[in-house]
DNA sequence: ATTCATGATTAGCG
DNA sequence: CGCTAATCATGAAT
């Protein structure tokens, strides 16, 4: 192997040409010492004396030295022996470079952001166009609003990701140049085959991608926690106002035989709690809060029948307040007095037959109306039904009322038993009686909001039942 | 602190 | 897609 000791001899000499021509080996490796720390120290010195007086100077000068080599007649020589060492090193470089895979990480990431919207193709661009295309998707008032928020933090996180990969892109651009530019200018003094630039620039090409995954690592993050914070706050529950309660309570109370409100009749009801809500600042209530509400009533209402009946009551006698306000001009114009009362039964104010709220009113309403426990059992749904008319919502205050309340309920039964072609026509009283819940626990498919809405009123309206 | 009420979310169904 | 049923999670009442 001599002739291996002899090209390490002219490598050793060419390779430090830049530094040391003359003065033969200028860095010399530790094993040309006795091993020693010392003899280490003493390297490690020289060799950072000697970065040490690295100047212009001698930068020019090795430059010179560099092209005087270059020059020497004994370089093309060196040179096809260095070509040979690299042929017989290249295997181990060969060896050890493995293309590798995509990374299944970096791939999980990339789906990631192109499905959370940061890469994929631009959709929108700026918040404000977002909000706009949402907008005009028809129907999604609620949604742009809710969504606006997010999509304006993800179309930031958009941008800076986006510059941030550029700036990526151009760096590694402009490192590979570099380097390619550095080893072209290498390959004059020492064979540098195109493979190994390829390499290389596969070697930067993966540091520079792996900076890129720290970024699409952290973009990812930073769309989680959006995300993560967005939901926290959906998912925050507020109360809805008593008024909106007031509302969706009427509505489903007056539907119940089917209490499927249609597109427009949530639309329609979201609105009006809405309005009702405290009119305050980003008190709206949504469609879909208003499907959630009838879905969960439905389901609550119909596993406890027995705990909503005094709810049940109370909304339906609300409920024929106002119906019986109408039939009772009806009446006025169209009948002569009962027997038994004059017509004061329907013109009675509604403080003359107050019950509290909580406990009277609703005893008495249960007691008048259980017939079968947790089932409305009512014949005469429509007469009991308009027989409440008094107990108008929101202005229970006093129980003074007594034993007369009966009576006078009577009486007013009695009355508007004979108005009965009048209750027919009053939309929503038939739905008092929960007719439409089937014997296994669920609606009558069959019926349709249509089918079941009062004559005067188009389907799907919300003022229905419940306006004046 | 515990319990109840209630709005929101989810899986599964037709 | 809308619904049901179950469940989660929070607000309010106790």
């Amino acid at each position: 192997m001599d002739e291996q000791a002899r090209i390490m001899q002219a490598l050793g000499g060419v390779s430090l040409a830049g530094h040391s021509v003359q003065g033969g080996m200028g860095l010399q490796p530790p094993h040309g010492h006795d091993g020693t720390d010392d003899g280490r120290k003493q390297d490690i010195g020289d060799i950072l004396h000697q970065i040490m007086t690295i100047t212009d100077q001698s930068l020019d000068e090795a430059q010179a030295k560099k092209h005087g080599l270059n020059c020497h007649r004994m370089k093309p020589a060196l040179f096809s022996v260095l070509c040979e060492i690299k042929e017989k090193t290249g295997l181990s470089i060969r060896g050890s470079q493995e293309e590798d895979p995509p990374d299944p990480q970096l791939m999980r990431l990339d789906n990631m952001l192109l499905a959370e919207g940061v890469s994929g193709p631009e959709k929108g661009g700026g918040s404000a166009a977002a909000a706009a295309a949402a907008a005009a998707s028809g129907g999604a008032s609620d949604n742009s609003i809710e969504h606006s928020d997010y999509r304006s933090k993800l179309t930031q996180i958009r941008q800076i990701y986006h510059t941030e990969l550029e700036k990526y892109e151009q760096a590694c651009n402009e490192f590979t140049t570099h380097v390619m530019n550095l080893l072209r200018e290498q390959s004059r003094t020492r064979p540098i085959s195109p493979k190994e630039i390829e390499r290389m620039v596969g070697i930067i090409h993966r540091k520079f991608s792996s900076i890129q995954m720290q970024l699409k690592q952290s973009t990812c993050e930073a769309v989680m926690i959006l995300r993560s914070r967005f939901l926290d706050a959906r998912r925050k529950r507020r109360n809805f106002s008593k008024q909106a309660t007031e509302i969706l309570n009427e509505y489903f109370y007056s539907h119940l035989s089917n209490p499927y409100p249609s597109e427009e009749a949530k639309e329609e009801l979201a609105k009006k709690c809405s309005i009702t809500v405290s009119q305050g600042v980003g008190s709206t209530i949504t469609v879909s809060q208003v499907s959630n509400w009838f879905g969960n009533k439905r389901i609550r209402y119909k596993k406890n029948i027995g705990k909503f009946q005094e709810e049940a009551n109370l909304y339906a006698a609300k409920t024929a307040v106002t119906a019986a306000h109408a039939v009772a001009a009806a009446v006025q114009n169209s009948q002569t007095n009962s027997p038994t009362t004059p017509n004061s039964g329907f013109q009675m104010k509604d403080e003359e037959f107050q019950l509290d709220s909580a406990e009277s009113k609703n005893t008495l309403l249960t007691n008048m109306f259980t017939g079968s426990s947790g089932s409305f059992n009512l014949p005469n749904s429509g007469d009991m039904f308009l027989s409440m008319q008094s107990l108008n919502g929101d202005s229970y205050q006093g129980a003074q009322v007594g034993v007369n309340v009966q009576s006078q309920v009577d009486t007013l039964r009695h009355v508007i038993s004979q108005t009965a072609g009048y209750s027919e026509a009053l939309g929503g009283n038939t739905m008092y009686s929960p007719n439409g819940l089937n014997a296994n626990g669920g609606w009558h498919d069959a019926m349709t909001p249509s089918s079941v809405i009062s004559p005067t009123e188009g389907p799907g309206s919300v003022h229905s039942d419940t306006s004046n």
